[in-house]
RNA sequence: GCCCACGUAGCUCAGUCGGUAGAGCACAUCCUUGGUAAGGAUGAGGUCACCAGUUCAAUCCUGGUCGUGGGCUCCA
């Protein structure tokens, strides 16, 4: 056996012999470590525990509880989930099962359908498998082996896969557990012993290898932890989601409704929701205008020629409604540019009159497929915070610069974080590959100049240019996008928009599109879910209610209320014949920031007693004082 | 659009193995005038999503339509 020289995780170097598994070779020297790791990392690369070391390596463990080592853990579940199924239900042909970011899923061909009662027997079977601790065994073939084994097994979704490997793979890697066999690159746990917490969530379709040409598939999700605490604590976090659900809120707050018979994905906000989004959007107008945006408003249709001219015609036909008015076909906008480019070319601009920023909160309609409307977050009329700016190519990037930082503000008044992402050209689209190098790198150099950190997602952007996405993450940790910036040449071109430079001559200006909420009505959802319905105090739609302890306090109420509503700040009256507990109960549940309670004494003092929402009180205080309270959070957006 | 599940009072949900339905909350009226998360009584409220079919009889069975939910594809 030959020596070789082994760096281990604590950063030794150590003569090893060769042969040995990675797993074998560390367990003398780090113990606990190798007994809760579920991989190993050899010179870089992830492999199993049972890797046979031949040559000097750096190992690193890759522990149960890493991102990684989940991710490890779950993709073997997925694999004692297809073992069980395969061998409870006949005819099942399996396909692929990933990890995925909160768990694993796997899709399988089967004439018949799962049930939810399905789920608890086979979570059973995969117990079992668990427990009898089977090891998972890697073996490689070449790749015509690996085609007729699985050929013979009858399972042509395999085939098709090895089928479709690049010409230069001759080899192949399959695992096996307890007998069941299956097509996979790993790595994977030692053995099924290993597993301590699982759960199977759900069955859904999904089309075969994603492409709805493709046969529906059956897809079972499930997730698994490390530790039964850390599963209970995800499955809390469901349940957690669930009660933040807006479209729950949404009708419990009566902020809003979706009505059977208006139509499916469209909004009709009640007195609530509408204020809420009108407080949203008069901040908009506020800070767009403070930053040399111009507000602009375009029509809900125009002629479908103008359509043809943008491209949408061509591209975004399917997205789009029509109209016919006077024999004339008229689109119904799913975006808001054209309007803003022939604002743009009503008269001869000059290089000083540069860059334009048009805003509109502007109301659009997409045919969306219905599969895919939930509640605010997915809509088929919905308003964005829109706007085209209009500059030159050297203006682009302090543009792009200024936006991103607005982006930022806006996250912060709101309260969340966010992650960037770069989408680049994709198959179907408009445009010169000069032109969109141009706009890429712009959008690039700006995201560095702004010491932004992005992924790129590759093949993402809008027919007409690249885009820059920024997702922000809510109270949950879950993403949305919500914010893009998107570089466009092609417009510009095809609608002819020029301006005169200081040589005299006409030029090309370039546009970005750009939103900042995005849709008024996502960000709404957003909103909702991320706060639990309870709005911060310059948010709140009622900002405080005025409770009476009995009918003696009503005309004293009344002057309250007349004060407050005064003073601008957003107040109800709950002078029920109600006992006081019953009212604040409702204002509780209904989540306003203030209840305001006036009894006898606050009428003989002429004061009002303020219940904030956590329960405390503030004791009793002349109306005016409250008004400042109010008013001191609103200035500082709490 | 596709796969699966679902649709009973304003809301949350029972129920009818085919004989036109019930609870709690909410709502109305009355009693009660009560100081920080539900005072009491009475009452009203449903063509059981819609349209066909089977049947003596359909909320229940069958088919279709519409809508909702979980996914897939797509997207703000």
């Amino acid at each position: 056996m030959e020596k070789i020289n082994v760096k281990l995780p604590d950063g030794s170097t150590e003569i090893c012999l060769s042969g040995k598994t990675v797993g074998e070779t560390l367990s003398s020297r780090c113990g606990d470590a190798v007994t809760s790791a579920v991989a190993a990392r050899v010179n870089g690369e992830i492999v199993d525990l049972s890797y046979p070391m031949d040559e000097d390596a750096a190992i690193e463990l890759v522990g149960i509880s890493s991102a990684e080592g989940l991710g490890v853990l779950r993709h073997s579940i997925s694999h004692i989930m297809a073992q069980a199924v395969q061998d409870m239900f006949e005819g099942v042909r399996v396909t692929i099962g990933p990890s995925i970011e909160d768990g694993f899923y796997y899709d399988f061909e089967y004439s018949d359908t799962f049930t939810p009662e399905d789920l608890e027997k086979i979570e059973k079977r995969m117990r079992e498998i668990v427990t009898a601790n089977h090891p998972f065994i890697r073996t490689e073939m070449s790749r015509e082996e690996a085609v007729s084994f699985f050929e013979n097994k009858g399972e042509p979704y395999k085939v098709e896969l090895i089928n479709d490997l690049p010409n230069d793979v001759t080899e192949v890697s399959l695992y096996s557990q307890g007998g069941f066999v299956d097509l996979c690159r790993g790595p994977h746990i030692p053995s099924t012993g290993m597993i301590r917490a699982f759960k199977l969530l759900n069955v859904a379709g999904a089309y075969w290898r994603g492409d709805e040409k493709n046969k529906m598939l059956q897809r079972i999700y499930g997730t698994g932890f490390a530790t039964q605490e850390e599963l209970d604590d995800y499955i809390r976090l469901i349940e957690e989601a669930k009660k933040r659900d807006h479209r729950r809120l949404g009708r419990e707050l009566d902020l809003f409704q979706m009505n059977d018979e208006a139509g499916p994905g469209l909004v009709i906000f009640h007195p609530k929701g509408a204020l809420l989004r009108t407080i949203i959007e008069d901040w908009e107008k506020k800070e767009h205008l403070r930053r040399g945006y111009d507000i602009v408003m375009g029509p809900q249709i125009l002629k479908v020629d103008l359509w043809k001219k943008s491209g949408h015609f061509d591209h975004y036909r399917e997205n789009m409604y029509f109209t016919e008015v006077d024999e004339q076909l008229y689109g119904i906008k799913p975006m808001n540019c054209l309007a803003h480019m022939l604002i743009y070319k009503s008269k001869i601009r000059s290089y000083r009159d540069l860059p334009l920023r048009y805003f509109e909160l502007g109301t659009v309609h997409r045919h969306e497929k219905t599969g895919v409307l939930h509640g605010l977050m997915r809509a088929r009329q919905f308003t964005q915070d829109d706007a085209h700016i209009l500059c030159t190519p050297d203006q682009l990037n302090a543009e792009i610069r200024a936006i991103a930082d607005l982006v930022d503000y806006a996250m912060g008044v709101f309260g969340f974080t966010y992650e960037v992402e770069l989408s680049t050209r994709p198959k179907d689209s408009i445009g010169s590959d000069a032109d969109w190098d141009l706009a890429t790198a712009a959008l690039k150099l700006a995201l560095e100049d702004n010491k932004i950190l992005y992924d790129i997602n590759e093949g993402d952007g809008a027919f007409y240019g690249p885009k820059i996405d920024f997702k922000l993450k809510d109270a949950l940790g879950r993403k949305w996008q919500c914010a893009t910036i998107q570089c466009d040449f092609a417009l510009p071109e095809r609608f002819d928009l020029s301006y005169i430079g200081a040589d005299g001559e006409r030029h090309r200006p370039v546009m970005l599109h750009r939103v900042i909420l995005g849709a008024i009505e996502r960000f709404m959802g957003v909103l909702i879910e991320h706060y639990a319905g309870a709005f911060p105090v310059w948010l709140s739609p009622v900002q405080a209610s005025i409770l009476t302890v009995t009918d003696n306090q009503i005309p004293h109420g009344e002057a309250v209320y007349n004060q407050l509503v005064d003073a601008g700040i957003r107040c109800e009256k709950d002078f029920r014949n109600e006992k006081l507990g019953y009212k604040i109960r409702e204002g509780q549940m209904q989540k306003v920031p203030y209840m305001l309670v006036i009894g006898d004494r606050e009428v003989e003092s002429g004061t009002i007693s303020p219940r904030q929402r956590d329960g405390s009180n503030l004791g009793s205080m002349d109306v005016l004082d409250f008004v400042s309270i109010v008013n001191e959070k609103c200035d500082k957006y709490e």
